[in-house]
DNA sequence: ACCTGTCAAGTCTGG
DNA sequence: CCAGACTTGACAGGT
């Protein structure tokens, strides 16, 4: 294996791995938060705090971020459902499933009392279907800062995303991903303080987290180097990397990522998990003037030509789309890539290539 | 029914 | 030091 590829010796497991799908990589493709194609089913539907506020029956208010929230969870089902017959199983849950639960207003409201059900049978229609949720905490959770309140917020919210996570009952396997955050003008002490901050953590939020190189600060090495130093998984975002690199490539990088999920699933006694495949990002750039914003549909091209790369020393690789268009941007993909040599469609979002 | 402005958050840049 | 850009989907309020 390290002869032919060059790259770095892989454990037994994965050589097994490899003998078993005959150098066959499976592919499956997920998309973010909501369906452009179902209608009236936001999952994050919101109250703002000016509004609340405003409602002269705090109680009434209460009811009535429950029912918002109720309401979201109750899109999310039915999103999942939709997955299900589009044989999509991978997908990342909306942030805003509960609107303004980390908010100062609401301090002494507990949102559970009113969800556990809904919460619960929503994780149980996860687990039964085997569809791969993850939670992506946005950039305001940044642990690299030097601000103390900065710092107590993100964990908060973090606690949040976890806490959703444990009412599904939802195990370790399904994770939050977070980026390191700024530089604050020094980006060796922003990552270390990083790391020290997160070993600081109550062991079930760290062991929730996988880490994503960003598209301006923290590149794909660098996301490697603190995910390794911190025993986390990693997950490669391309279109970051192809924006915020030091000329290192991708394919070059790979081995060592893809083990960050092996040893992930030796930690978890999960060896053939599908929920623990290594995972990556994709999507393109809106213009050649905006070339980190996201554009409605995703380019076959560097996709393909990265999964062919890593074809042969990758058995299983799971792709999230981060495209405006969303559930139709992977329809869009899957259909331009199942006419490509090499390429077979297993089923609605996933695929095999042979090399 | 549609359109425009606003809302949240934290970091970073430009003035 | 402060204002504005960045990002995102959805609310809020106007026509």
């Amino acid at each position: 294996m390290s002869e032919r590829t060059g790259q770095p010796s892989h454990t037994s497991l994965y050589e097994e791995n490899i003998a078993k799908e005959k150098f066959a990589l499976i592919v499956r493709f997920g998309y973010v938060a909501m369906s452009v194609h179902l209608t009236n089913a936001s999952p994050s539907q919101t109250m703002t705090a000016t509004q609340f506020q405003r409602l002269p029956d705090r109680e009434a208010a209460i009811r009535k971020l429950e029912r918002i929230a109720a309401d979201n969870l109750h899109n999310t089902l039915r999103i999942l459902r939709y997955n299900q017959a589009e044989q999509i199983f991978l997908y990342r849950l909306s942030s805003k499933l509960i609107p303004l639960q980390t908010h100062e207003l609401l301090a002494d409201w507990d949102p559970y009392a009113a969800l556990e059900q809904p919460l619960r049978e929503l994780g149980e229609y996860g687990r039964q279907h085997r569809f791969r949720l993850s939670f992506h905490p946005d950039h305001f959770t940044v642990f690299s800062t030097p601000r103390q309140d900065v710092l107590m917020k993100s964990q908060q919210d973090l606690e949040r995303h976890v806490s959703l996570f444990e009412r599904m009952g939802l195990d370790e396997r399904y994770k939050c991903n977070i980026h390191i955050g700024g530089t604050y003008g020094d980006k060796v002490a922003a990552s270390d303080r990083f790391i020290q901050r997160i070993l600081q953590l109550p062991e079930r939020l760290r062991m929730r987290l996988t880490l994503e190189n960003d598209d301006k600060t923290f590149t794909a090495k660098e996301t490697l180097d603190t995910a390794h130093a911190l025993g986390l998984p990693m997950v490669l975002d391309l279109h970051h990397h192809a924006v915020n690199h030091q000329g290192e490539h991708a394919v070059d990088l790979w081995a060592d990522i893809q083990q960050t999920w092996s040893n992930e699933a030796v930690r978890l006694n999960q060896l053939e998990d599908e929920l623990l495949a290594p995972k990556i990002h994709i999507s393109s750039p809106k213009s050649e003037k905006e070339k980190r914003a996201h554009a409605d549909y995703v380019e076959v091209d560097p996709f393909l030509e990265f999964a062919r790369a890593i074809a042969p020393f990758t058995p299983r690789l799971d792709v999230m789309i981060e495209a405006k268009r969303k559930d139709a941007a992977l329809f869009q993909l899957m259909q331009d890539l199942s006419t490509v040599d090499g390429i077979s469609r297993i089923n609605g979002a996933a695929l095999e290539m042979f090399s």
